[in-house]
Order: structure tokens, then sequence, then C-alpha cells
DNA sequence: CCCCGGGCTAAACTATTGTTCAGCAGTGTG
DNA sequence: CACACTGCTGAACAATAGTTTAGCCCGGGG
């Protein structure tokens, strides 16, 4: 057996790693599909340091929702918005799509948490979802204050919308990559989206003026 | 005891029962959460009773997602859509929009399994996904050859936008419950927001011309 | 009438999984 | 050196959950 075991001195306390492979076993997998055994067998300690650190699964489970919301929150205040809410759509999603460039980039796992917090409706995943849609409502609302959203466009809905975009391309990723063949995160194709996302906000995919052979608004079709 | 126990012959079967409340568990907690004698009690049978019809916990979960197949692709072949692809966006939407609100009409619980099977990636749930692709795929294409596409509009990220949206409702529908207080998926609430989805796609929110004090164009803004 | 077979039950059985506990190793302290 | 403290182990334990099995009930031939 040639062990590759790191010593001791080298790594983190066995605490942080369960913590940090919980992490990813339930972001995979889900809690409940997840045993304490697969836990300690991945982050090399034993089955008892769990329950002596963490008291049961659930308070394991409860310490690493915390850890998530933390690294959440901590970017949630992130430098590159110091001064309350954008003021512009695209501030908006660049600061919304900022956020997961950079908390993937440091933490590939938490975007997987997030979306099986959401999926699962968690209690807290409730409210992260209740805050998507305040930054949503917000800028929606200020974009409409300067003159920037048609009469005709529903005021209930419009944030909505933003937020389907948004975390439908999360929720959504693991299809897109079967897809494309690559995650829709990888930073090319992710400023490509970006940019399409922005565009069809703004102006919709018709052409500005009547297309050759096409009535002047499609939905007046008969 | 006042048992209200319905005379055999007056309901169906063990059999589809345990396959019916089933699907409701799995649809709600997910495949690991639920335990066989749950479903046992649920549907009012013997825990062995399962396997004695479905030959393990894995077989039931076979058949569970057979069943759902069955009425999904039941509903694919809707007759409001029989000759092939729609012509226009719109069509399409409401065909999709259609398909979700007779589907949920008649089995509320196969939009949460969806849902379930969407977040456990399971193979079906994938084709499921890929299906969807190829009707937003086609519809974008169809549109763009019509003409009603403008030429800086990303062909690559459109379909998947439109799915967003589309499925995005689904996905987050829970959310916006808690929201609104109600389903996004009544009819009145679901009407509106179909036609706010239209209007995003072919328009934007951007007024026409240059709102009062903006510049006409908020991409170029410094 | 007997017997067969399918639908079904309930208890027993087994494997899995969460939890507990006695104790070991290393470190620092009086 | 004794002592305590912390991080940790792993076997044992208990509860949970999937599976198996002996057998009951009942309708339909032979």
């Amino acid at each position: 057996m040639t062990e590759t075991k790191v010593r001791p001195t080298d790594r983190q306390s066995g605490k942080q790693r369960i913590l940090d492979e919980a992490m990813k076993l339930f972001a995979e997998r889900g809690f409940d599909s997840v045993t304490v055994r697969d836990i300690a067998a991945v982050a090399d300690v034993s089955v008892g340091l769990i329950n002596h650190h963490f008291g049961s699964k659930e308070g394991l489970r409860e310490a690493v929702d915390r850890q998530f919301i933390e690294q959440f929150e901590e970017v949630l205040q992130d430098p590159a918005q110091p001064d309350g809410q954008p003021q512009r759509l695209r501030d908006a999603s660049e600061w919304v799509d900022g956020w997961i460039e950079r908390h993937q980039a440091r933490w590939p796992v938490t975007v997987q948490y997030f979306r099986r917090a959401l999926l699962e409706e968690s209690e807290w995943g409730a409210n992260i979802f209740e805050r998507f849609y305040k930054i949503a409502r917000a800028t929606a609302d200020r974009m409409d204050a300067a003159g920037l959203v048609r009469g005709d466009i529903d005021r209930l809905w419009l944030p909505f919308l933003l937020i389907y975009l948004e975390i439908g391309t999360i929720l959504l990723d693991p299809y897109v990559k079967r897809l494309l063949g690559r995650s829709g995160f990888e930073a090319e194709l992710w400023k490509r989206r970006h940019r399409a996302y922005v565009k069809l906000i703004y102006h919709g995919v018709l052409p500005r003026r009547s297309p050759p052979d096409a009535a002047s608004d499609p939905e007046e079709q008969a």
C-alpha cells in the first residue's frame, strides 16, 4: 500500500474536513442519500468523530448550512457593489453573475449546494430566493422610475422573469452541460450568455423595423 | 374507531394505489427520504405487497418512473398541436403552457415529480430536458427563418433562455407561492405571466423611443 | 367439493445506518 | 512526573429500513 497520506500538520483539522466533504456530498447526492460512513471515509476520519463534533447527522447538516450561508453572506457584501443597490439592470445582472463567478471559482461545490437547497425547499433556501427577489424587484423598480420600462410591461412578473433567467442557469446547468459538452459557467460561454441575457431583456428578439415578409407585430398575426 | 374505509370494489387495486402514492411521496420528499413503510401506510396496504408487486424499492421507482413517462408521452402527443412544430414563438409557449396546465390540472403531482426528476438528474430527466431543448431550438430557428430574430441575437443561447423562462417557472413555483400567496399556475396569474413572457421575448422592456431623461441606449451609458 | 392461483397480510429476518462509549495519543501545565 | 484536556478512534449498540416467507382469503374451474 503506497499510502499518499498527508502529514497531519499539512492538512486542516478533521472537523473542517468533515464540513467540507459533507458539503460536497450533500451537494452531489442530497442529505438523505449520504451516510455518515460515506462522509467519514472521504474525510478520512472515524465515524465517531462526526458525532463527537456535531452531535448528530442533523447537527452536521446545520453546521454545513451555516458554513454555506456564511460564505454566501460574505459574498453578498461583496466590495464590488459597496453602496446599496445597483442603478441599472445591467449592473444587477453583472453583479449577480459576478457573484456566481467568484463564488464558483473559489467553491465550485457551493453552486451545487445552492441548487440543491433551492430544489429541496429548505427554509433558508426560501430566504435566499426572497433576497434574489428583492434585488430583482428593486432593480426593476429603479429602471421603471428612470423611464426604462415600457408602460405595457407587467410589473408583477418582470422581477420573476429576471430571476428565472438567472437561477434557471444555475438549476439547469447540468443539462446544458450534457448538450453543450461543457458548463454554461465556463468563462467564455458564461459571458456570452450574459450578453444574450441583457440584450433579451432590453430589446427582445424582434427586429426594430418590420422584417421583409412578416407583419409588423407577429403577436397580432392571424 | 369509525373507519371510513372504502369498500374494496370502490377503489383501485393495491398495486395502483402503491404506484400513485409512491409517486406523490417521491415527488414531495425524494426517493431516498421515503421509506417503503411510509408508502404502505398511505396506500393502506402491507409492506410486503410492495415487494410482492415490484420486487424491490428500486423496482417500484422504475415502475413509477415508467408511469410518469407514460403520462408525459401521452401529453406530448397532445391533439391540440397535431401537425408537427408550431410556427411562431407564441404558439410554442402557449403549447408548452397549455401542456403544463392540462398536465397539472389532472396530475398536480406530476409537476412536482418532474421537478424532482430534474433535481436528481435521472437519465430520463435529461431526455425530457433534451426534448424541451429541441422544441425551443426548432421554434427559435423557425422564427429566425421568418426574419423575426434580429441579427445581433445570440443563436446559441436564445433557446436556453426560452427554456429557463419556462422551466424556471416550474422549478421555482414553490417560492413564488410563498411570496405571492398563491401558485403561479393559478389560471389568472398564469395567463398574465404568459403574456409577460411573450412580450419580454418579443420586445424586451425598453420603450421604443428614448425615455425623457435617459440616454437612448442604457447599455451604452457610462 | 376440492384445489388452484392471485392478491394480499403480518411477522420475522437481515442489512444498513445513526449513535454511543471506553479509551488512546499527543500536548501543555502545575 | 502526574494530570488534564483535546482531538480522535473503532468496536459495540440500537434503531431504521428493505426483504423474505408462511399463510390467509376468495373466486373460478375441474
